[in-house]
DNA sequence: ATCGATTGCTAAACCGATTTGGCAATCGAA
DNA sequence: TTCGATTGCCAAATCGGTTTAGCAATCGAT
């Protein structure tokens, strides 16, 4: 039982290589190969169970049939799901999706593209951490196929599936506003990603076009090393603070979950004390007391679009596809509805 | 900038392949080549930016450096954690791990463990579907290293790490007794898994031992594929059928969720009506109303002890190393505490 | 001057596939 | 019979590394 090669079934067969590298893959009509032989070629590897060595067949292919997955972690629901979308869709072509998790961290992104390459990866999806212009614009020279997903580099011109994070959020406020909350809070992350900016903006442009007051201390920005404890600062800012607000948003699911547990350790009532509006979801969101009115990303659709995209790019080498998909929105008690 | 070869280096340098493969190995000490020619070598490949074709090394040396992960599902928590660590953990190794979903479905799990091989994979981390009895035992027979988390194969002598399910449901159960419910009901999965069926073990043997009946109505089985519509009938079992619950146990995270909510749209209370306790967790656990009590499975310390052993056995190739993990419990207020 | 040891490096086989150009044998038609 | 076409297959180069056996040159000692 042990692992046979193409020359092994070449010797047994008095057959050459060739002969029998043409007839498994599939090309031994168009090289006039007798059907007999073929038969004999096909049996033989089937019952040896016979499977080509991908290092070998990748070495003089140039290619490997996998695609590159970085993601910032792989235990956040959000690119789980993605990651899990197109893991599934890169199948039905053929392709085996390799993901790696950057850890938030650009050093070991870029290692991580570096590791990619160096096993020939056919093209790379990467949501990024946004600090690795010089290696994005590598990939760009190389003429490598790639999409950005969630996170693009605005000075680069590259493929991306991105979300309209500001659309979003001026959702969320809309929908507070609605409501009769007039002084609305925001719980956002220190952060330089785009993505985090355009949320911010998303707020400031709802609260401008409801014409509603934005004070100093209905911004407040958490660490995301340290959330978890500063955002009882935060929220004491927001709720202690005059004017105290009414609603807060939330930039994403785990400091909606943070800013929950602090408002509840104060003895502060959601929807009737603050009403809030989460951007991003968790699981339990819909379970949690009141239950949680939420900005939904379109995860599938970020996943199938990547892979379009991508694949398109490793066929053609030549697009140029950018889109800002919209989310959803799910109401629900929290906001006061 | 084009990409580098060992031969562009050789030629460019009038040196021979065979020494520049030495010394970027690191083994020009050894096969005493000169220092001042090493470090020539070095800086050319540094200053072009030379990276080794991973399919040519792997070629030659047998060896690919990555670790397949095989799971049933990466967008859930539960495993994401899992992979999650794992990735972690097996880079400060120097390996990279490539993983892949399997839906659950035995056969792409087959397919998955097939394609990873082919792939020269040095060692395979796999949460199994547990219908694949004769793979495993392939992978066995060839000498493959490998490790079953999560799951395993009672009749097959293998490496694995699992998790104490029984001991978690009687800890479980355990709670729900010191909170003085008598009548506990249990929902599980309609499932072939060792896993499963150990919880089921563990109910039923905590029932036992504090000398409570076991009415038939008290153990209800949802299909994995729709359990959310099926959990309304065995919900309503559970408490309409006589006697009814004054507990339940959910075998795993999205069944308590599922379960949560049927139990909501009836109206009934928890933890005054009924007390619930979950096997396994969700983010937002903390938060719903009232806050759930969970029976923690040790994520971390699988992810650990499955690299540990999957390298042990990579290099010693004789472990069988066979753990398992106690949970750990959270006690919050759905158990009536 | 000779010889064994040491130094510094290389040739060439090998890993397991893919792929191209072409050869030998048979066939059919003129 | 002869020759071009067709059929059926193969030799050999290639991909980019690793690894082993060993060669040539220099050195030091006798």
């Amino acid at each position: 039982m042990r692992k046979i090669s193409i020359q092994d079934i070449a010797e047994e067969l008095k057959l050459s290589k060739a002969t029998v590298s043409l007839v498994l893959n599939g090309r031994g009509d168009e090289k006039r190969i007798r059907k007999e032989t073929q038969e004999k070629i096909k049996n033989y590897a089937k019952l040896h169970n016979y499977r080509p060595n991908q290092f070998a067949r990748g070495l003089s292919r140039g290619k490997s049939e996998m695609v590159g997955l970085i993601i910032p972690n792989i235990s956040d629901n959000f690119y789980a799901r993605i990651a899990s979308r197109i893991e599934q869709k890169a199948r039905l072509s053929g392709y085996t999706v390799v993901y790696s998790s950057s850890g938030e961290n650009p050093d070991r992104e870029k290692e991580l593209i570096q590791t990619m390459l160096d096993r020939q990866i056919d093209g790379l999806i990467i949501a990024s951490t946004q600090k690795n212009q010089e290696e994005i614009k590598r990939l760009k020279k190389m003429n490598f196929p790639f999409v950005l997903i969630d996170r693009h580099y605005p000075e680069i011109e590259t493929n991306f599936v991105i979300v309209d994070n500001a659309g979003g959020v001026v959702s969320a406020v809309d929908q507070l506003v609605k409501q009769g909350r007039m002084r609305i809070g925001y719980v956002s992350l220190q952060s330089d990603l785009e993505a985090i900016h355009q949320r911010t903006e998303g707020y400031l442009q709802a609260m401008k076009s409801h014409g509603l007051p934005v004070e100093s201390s209905f911004i407040q920005e958490v660490s995301p090393e340290s959330y978890e404890v500063e955002m009882s600062q935060a929220i004491a800012h927001l709720v202690e603070a005059e004017p105290k607000v009414d609603g807060i948003v939330f930039a994403t699911h785990y400091l909606t979950a943070a800013g929950l547990r602090s408002l509840k350790k104060r003895g502060l009532s959601v929807p009737a004390d603050v009403a809030v509006v989460s951007y991003d979801q968790m699981n339990a969101f819909d379970l949690i007391e009141p239950p949680m009115t939420c900005v939904i990303q379109p995860v599938d659709e970020i996943g199938d679009r990547a892979v379009n995209i991508l694949l398109d790019t490793m066929r053609e080498n030549e697009t140029n596809k950018q889109l800002v998909l919209k989310t959803d929105f799910v109401v629900r008690k929290s906001c006061g509805g």
